[in-house]
DNA sequence: GTATTCACG
DNA sequence: ACGTACGTGAATACC
């Protein structure tokens, strides 16, 4: 066997680790506030490349300080760097340690960098016999790639390596490896801070290596070149040229003080790494430490058996000698909580697990009585779905202290899997599994006839909600998010219980006659334009329908999709003029995603037995706090346009001489950037009570402040409102409103002069969440933005507008579920028959008697208002009517 | 299951 | 030069 040499860039490493993890940041600590970041992801890379090489010799080189014998070559070598975050350099000693642990050595050499101590190692090794494998986040050590060495640059994250031979530099680059320094010669590197020659990028650079082998040899054969501009650069900056190939040159006989035969590996040393863990708190590593003695167990750990006992009506009994604290869990197999069978239940305390497939139990003494309790603390997964199982069967629950399916939201809004056993997992723990290998997917999906297995699953279930309660609680008070939780979302949970619960009644009839109406009109439609097209096609198959625009009918296409040509509106708006069959197309769409999506989507979803539609809020899905809908989605029921608009008047109140009462906030997440912001100018527009795109429109297009402003104007100091709140882009608002993206650029330029204090938010937001890896609303929501700091310029952008926009809508979803349980109580309160029955991210919909409505247009504002305070005001507008249409 | 389109805030 | 507005859900076609 060829002896192995592992050499690892401990700097660059590292470096990729913390910012591979920097979203995580917040969560990666140890018990003593130490961030563990860059060396838990040094120890993923370790575990990794270990499983790949296994090394004779291996060593970890460090940069010893910032002056090298480059910096005396030239002053600004790395110069404008950004200092090393105090979060990575607090973490290097414990790294040190973790790489000692493992029985490595580490080493750094004054005045040279660590790629020179590799890259003479590498040469040793050569000499030697060994096999080189190098690992490092920098892809200019693959100079060092030859027959001997490969080097192994992490990709995505740290684990994901990709592995440079000489064939693989020549595939992807064209050059060979010691032909990369004459490349950078002639490019330069930013981040290293040296010039190479003006204008020429890693093409031309690549280019010209490939003709001339070298940066010698190319100015000795300058003549070959034709006169351009790139000519006289060379020419210029030979130098710089010559310099910066010194630069970007590894030292391969650094006057190291160790050698390959001292270095020698033999495998990590159990007990110090053991302790290492302990203390970093690493308990994934630590388990897999206890897994590593039996190596060959490659099968999933196995669950910790449960006992549970399973009750009946003869022994319910023994529900009376569980303890406070109580951990219950109802099975609905179906999504749909208001509708799902029941397969069974689980319920315990910590010690004594009992559980049953039969739910009537449920309601007999002392189960009920225990779950109606308002001092038995219950623990849950999804107190809504429980809230309203549970009612099906006539139960009320009460005192839910813990939900572990929101709490887990609230921790990190991206990992929000609705299985209770993935989401346990996440968080480490493992005596219970997912749904999906106990029940099956897809159609194979069913509840087990065996009861062991079925029985252990629940209770396994009720289990990890009790053990995750304490530690989950503990991270949301490490994150301030104690009264998000215990003060919004959870009582939120019942608010939307009673809401959903309650439905919203549906006039069937007005439904179908809508339908009959349009399918009346959509088949005219439909012979009108096979009659324009000459043929017969399915209009709904954008397929199709490309086909006949832009092939048969030679239209310009204006935009492609991955698949073919768009034909999405925006297009087909701008092809208007040129075919009559293009309106005929815009107008049957619409015709037909109200029929299909509205009519006979709502119809679908209409209970019998109460002619209501009972909606499902999802509470724990978006990133940004708001709600969202399904089953049916009521949150996007057509108001735009009047033909749509009329879908409304099938919504109507339960009850005869009752009506639809509806209020909104107007502007809140502009008045929300004004809060934030503390931008001077804007509050002052909200204070004032101005119409606040008007007042934009004046300050952008620099008007007097009491001169008219034009329909034309509002329109586009609206867009750029807008644009403001979603994270603006200059491309984004000149599509928007349709002008040129130099245009779209002055007026954010001008808008930024006008609000600074806007401006200097954003500029602030960008850079906290670049440090902290996440941004934060009003209540202390928090989403966690992993792209932050992508090299991928598109994800860096996106995350960088989300940093902008989910503060703005986040806080807004706030302040409207606020509003919502206060809004519960205060009916409650007064003793109003009034029902609150839907939310649409800034609306709430009631129903309401007759001569409640008077009360309802004071309370409802007043309270909404009064949620929170603000440093500008909230202003809600309220309307009322015999259907949904009329509240207007 | 993915892509496209379009409804809402 | 890159190539984007923020957050959702449902229907349909097509693989």
């Amino acid at each position: 066997m060829t002896k192995q040499l592992l050499l690892i860039d401990g700097n660059s490493v590292a470096f990729r680790a913390f910012f591979a993890l920097h979203s995580q940041l917040g969560k990666f600590t140890n018990k003593n506030g130490l961030h563990t970041t860059a060396i838990y992801g040094f120890n993923l890379m370790l575990d990794h490349i270990l499983k790949e090489v296994h090394p004779d010799a291996a060593l970890v080189a460090f940069d010893a300080g910032k002056t090298t014998f480059r910096t005396k070559m030239f002053d600004d070598y790395k110069g404008g760097r950004d200092k090393t975050p105090e979060e990575l350099s607090e973490q290097m000693p414990y790294l040190k340690e973790l790489i000692k642990a493992y029985g490595m050595h580490s080493y750094e050499l004054p005045n040279y960098e660590a790629d020179d101590i590799i890259g003479t190692l590498a040469k040793q090794g050569g000499e030697q016999g060994y096999l080189t494998t190098v690992v490092t986040g920098d892809r200019d050590l693959t100079q060092l790639a030859s027959a001997t060495t490969t080097v192994s640059v992490t990709h995505k994250g740290v684990t994901e390596v990709e592995h440079y031979t000489p064939e693989h530099v020549s595939e992807k680059l064209g050059i060979t490896p010691s032909q990369i320094i004459d490349m950078k010669g002639l490019m330069g590197d930013t981040s290293d801070n040296y010039p190479g020659v003006s204008k020429v990028g890693e093409k031309t650079a690549i280019k010209l290596i490939k003709q001339f082998d070298s940066i010698e040899n190319l100015y000795e054969n300058l003549d070959e070149l034709k006169p351009s501009k790139m000519k006289e650069h060379l020419i210029e900056d030979h130098d710089k040229a010559v310099l910066s190939k010194q630069l970007a040159t590894i030292n391969q006989e650094a006057p190291i003080e160790v050698n390959v035969d001292e270095i020698q590996y033999s495998g990590p040393q159990t007990d110090e790494l053991i302790k290492f863990y302990q203390e970093m708190g690493f308990n994934s590593f630590l388990s897999k430490m206890g897994g590593a003695q039996t190596e060959l167990d490659l099968s999933d750990p196995e669950i910790k058996k449960i006992k549970c006992d399973v009750l009946n009506k003869d022994n319910l009994e023994k529900v009376n000698t569980l303890k406070d604290n109580i951990s219950f869990y109802l099975e609905m197999p179906d999504e749909n909580y208001h509708t799902s069978t029941f397969a069974g239940f689980a319920i315990g305390d910590g010690s004594n697990w009992l559980v049953s497939r039969d739910v009537d139990l449920l309601n007999e003494s002392p189960l009920k009585e225990l779950l109606q309790s308002q001092t038995v603390g219950k623990n849950v997964f999804n107190a809504k779905a429980m809230q309203v199982g549970l009612n099906r069967l006539g139960i009320k629950l009460d005192k839910i202290d813990f939900d572990l399916l929101l709490v887990s939201y609230l921790l990190d809004t991206n990992d929000n899997s609705n299985d209770l056993g993935e989401l346990a997992h996440q968080h480490d723990y493992f005596d219970v599994a997912t749904d999906e290998t106990v029940y099956g997917k897809g159609a194979k999906r069913a509840i087990p006839d065996d009861d062991d297995l079925f029985f252990d699953h629940i209770a396994n279930k009720a289990r990890a909600i009790y053990s995750l309660k304490e530690p989950l609680f503990k991270r949301l008070e490490e994150n301030e998010q104690t009264d998000l939780y215990t003060d919004i979302e959870l009582p939120l949970s019942s608010v939307l219980a009673h809401m959903e619960i309650e439905g919203v009644k549906v006039n069937i009839d007005s439904l179908k006659n809508m339908g009959s109406q349009l399918t009346e009109r959509l088949s005219e439609l439909e012979q009108t334009i096979y009659q324009e097209a000459g043929e017969e096609f399915n209009i709904n198959s954008p397929k199709q329908l490309g086909k006949i625009l832009f092939e048969e009918m030679k239209l310009p296409v204006i935009k492609k999709t991955k698949t073919g040509y768009s034909t999405a509106v925006d297009v087909l708006e701008k092809l208007r003029a040129d075919a009559p069959i293009v309106d005929n197309i815009l107008t049957y769409r619409q015709i037909s995603k109200l029929q299909s999506t509205y009519i006979e989507g709502l119809l679908k979803v209409v209970h019998s037995d109460d002619q209501k539609i009972h909606t499902r809020y999802l509470q724990t899905l978006t990133q940004t706090g708001r709600l969202s809908s399904v089953d049916p989605n009521l949150q996007n029921i057509p108001i735009r346009l009047e033909e749509g608009r009329k879908i409304r008047h099938a919504f109507i109140p339960s009850h005869d001489n009752w009506e639809i009462f509806s209020s909104d906030y107007s502007q809140i997440e502009l008045r929300v950037l004004a809060h934030v912001t503390g931008d001077h100018n804007l509050q002052e527009a909200f204070i004032e009570g101005q119409d606040i795109h008007a007042s934009t429109a004046r300050r952008i297009f620099k008007l007097e402040p009491d001169a008219e402003v034009d329909r034309n104007m509002r329109r586009q100091a609206k867009a750029v409102n807008f644009g403001i709140v979603y994270g603006i882009s200059d491309y984004g608002l000149s599509q928007n409103i349709g002008i040129s993206r130099k245009q779209a650029k002055q007026f954010i330029q001008t808008y930024f002069e006008e609000f600074p204090g806007v401006k200097k938010y954003i500029d602030d937001i960008v850079e906290s969440a670049h440090k902290r890896g996440y941004v934060e609303t009003l209540t202390h929501r928090r989403r966690y933005l992993p792209d932050i700091n992508s090299k991928n310029f598109n994800q860096r952008s996106f995350a960088e507008r989300t940093a902008m926009n989910t503060p703005i809508q986040g806080s807004a979803a706030d302040i409207i579920k606020i509003a919502m349980i206060q809004m519960e109580s205060a009916l409650k309160k007064q003793g109003l028959k009034a029902k609150m029955l839907l939310q649409i991210h800034d609306e709430l919909v009631f129903e309401a008697p007759e001569e409640e409505i008077p009360v309802l247009e004071k309370l409802v504002p007043k309270v909404m208002d009064s949620a929170v305070s603000l440093d500008v005001p909230l202003k809600v507008e309220s309307a009322h009517g015999k259907t949904w249409y009329e509240a207007k």
